[in-house]
DNA sequence: ATATTCGATTGACAGATGTCGGTTCAATCG
DNA sequence: CGATTGAACCGACATCTGTCAATCGAATAT
């Protein structure tokens, strides 16, 4: 696992020139990095990147009957998926009778976007 | 594995009500979620991150013995998650003499930016 | 009540992933 | 030359992941 950064003294040069000017320490630290991969880790599947694409896409919300068709999917896996994507905190959902209904959470991906530019 | 996005016709509804508004398309296809879900995956891991997060931030190239240290983790450890990175395309490395380079390739993550954004 | 439907959960399985110790290889130093 | 050093590679290991078939629970329809 990482620690929370420090820069170690160099060790040795075998020659005279040096391995490389003092690095930049990391802007962000170990909990940050953290949340940043968890969401990064879940969009880190072409199924759910899709499964993201519709639902922002999508204006209102999406219910688990539209979005099962179109992956060559059992449902029980897109269910799977779904679950990953609302455990990271991307997706939320709510049943409404017999139908789940799927949408992005709002500033699910705000960190990461934020972070990537 | 998801294929590419064909929306099928509806199975019956139970009640009058349906089940939700037609869904809107994938804006991306099949390819284009296996790209971004390969850097995102890259990015999945705290310690990637963070090894990121320093190139990124050094303007220049940094020596894999500047960051070693930086984790508590064995050399071969940072050496494999390096690897993945260069797999993902998300950073180049260039040989000097006894040391190893790594520097952010600049467009690499462009493409996820723009999507999440 | 009984049958049906939607969606989540469980159990199982092959394959991938993170980590390490040990090794190898190229380049440098003495 | 031989010894040392930085970094990548290999083999092993436990864990996690993606997938499915089967099942379950809740809500609806007949």
């Amino acid at each position: 696992m990482a620690v929370d950064l420090e820069l170690a003294p160099k060790s040795k040069r075998p020659a005279g020139e040096p391995c490389c000017e003092p690095v930049a320490y990391p802007d962000i630290g170990r909990a940050q990095a953290e949340r940043l991969a968890e969401v990064a880790k879940a969009l880190g599947d072409p199924v759910r990147m899709q499964l993201v694409d519709v639902l922002r896409r999508h204006a209102g919300k999406v219910c688990v009957c539209e979005l099962v068709p179109l992956f060559e999917l059992s449902q029980p896996t897109v269910s799977h998926h779904l679950r990953k994507l609302r455990d990271a905190g991307i997706v939320g959902s709510e049943r409404r009778g017999l139908w789940a209904y799927y949408y992005v959470e709002p500033d699910a991906l705000k960190e990461l976007s934020a972070w990537l530019s």
